[in-house]
DNA sequence: CCAATAACAGACCAACCGGTCTGTCTGTAA
DNA sequence: TTACAGACAGACCGGTTGGTCTGTTATTGG
């Protein structure tokens, strides 16, 4: 029996490989004869999917990390009629998306975001169109909100969107250093607490 | 004229110069021989005061991040009559203390944090210490509020505490990654609608 | 069935990078 | 002034790392 050729496989495995690889080492950290190691390929098949270490780097964030946010985070959002109840939900929905790895490793964008945005603009740029795409997406959720009167209409939907980004990433970070889960917990109900002054008041 | 010899002040250019280095590339991303090339000094001059990369990263830790940290945010805290003003007031005022290029490179505590937490012991110790000892002093200054009638008493202020924490390194990441000092602002302001639902209720 | 090309294997390389080692100079205490 | 230890210079080294290049095998279009 012959070995069975399947790029679209191939490059799956280089990307996943990659990926785990630069969730615990950083990219820079990231040895791609590592990620060779892991998948049992050789330098031949990596270097024929991707041109450079950089391209991979690139590829593991828009084709793997983007991708799972929106799965995980911004498809889901629409679904909730109250945004706020959503978010929320969202947020403690994460415990049982997420193994106990990855809450040590923290969140695989603002990973990229917070190592690579000073000497890439590559990468700075992506991650800056995503988190922006991350942002509209709870922003006009809230406006829905404001629309239905669930939502305070005096407030700023932009401001109270990129603060709860700030607050969720910021909430994994302290998990990460912390290495404990209990404090994901007491951040999910501060954050409650926040997201509940943007009620509608009753007047 | 001889070449004056401080040995004191040598070590300390050298902290300086890694640090620097560090805030922009990362720990990892560091590397000696452009310390070395900031400060005029040799390979010699190096490996006799600090024994090793990863003792030079400790020294830059402790002896420069630490203790800025300190000075900025945890000894100022105890001067404010009411903790959620001061808090808020803290933020604000980083405004004055940060340069441009020191808000686009992003807290050196939480890079390194982020970045070093996973992979080294003896980082991510020092780190979670710290971040309990900066913890602490809010949560204390919020007890403090509680006995003087201007912080509910029946929040838990260590949840707040990190929280607090959780958002102004998340703000300052988004920050980072958007390269946009508006950002802060406006999470500054958000900030304060947090801190404001911690305030004595009227009953 | 047969090129032509895609999909790899794997040896090889130059630059880099943390660290070592020997030697020299300077300040200082006796 | 002399002995000695601290403070540095700078050559050197071995392993690592991203990347290249040539060769080989599988797949596919005509």
């Amino acid at each position: 029996m012959k070995t069975e050729r399947n790029p679209e496989n191939t490059r799956h495995r280089i990307i996943q490989a990659a990926f785990q690889e630069i969730h615990k080492h950083g990219y820079q950290g990231m040895r791609i004869d590592q990620v060779l190691k892991n998948t049992g390929l050789k330098k031949g098949a990596m270097y024929h999917h991707f041109p450079s270490k950089q391209a991979l780097g690139y590829a593991v964030l828009e084709e793997r990390i983007q991708k799972r946010i929106t799965e995980l985070w911004i498809k889901p959002l629409e679904n909730y009629p109250d945004p706020l109840e959503g978010i929320h939900d969202l947020f403690v929905k994460l415990d049982k998306e997420w193994s106990e790895d990855f809450f040590n490793l923290g969140c695989p964008l603002n990973n990229l975001a917070q190592e690579m945005s000073p000497i890439d603009e590559g990468f700075r740029e992506r991650i800056e169109t995503f988190f922006n795409y991350w942002k509209t997406a709870i922003s006009e959720a809230l406006k829905r909100g404001q629309q239905q009167g669930t939502v305070d209409e005096s407030i700023n939907t932009d401001d109270c969107a990129i603060f709860t980004l700030a607050a969720i990433e910021g909430a994994l970070g302290m998990v990460k250093t912390h290495q404990s889960k209990a404090i994901y917990y007491s951040c999910g109900q501060e954050l409650q607490r926040y997201l509940n002054t943007l009620k509608t008041s009753p007047s």
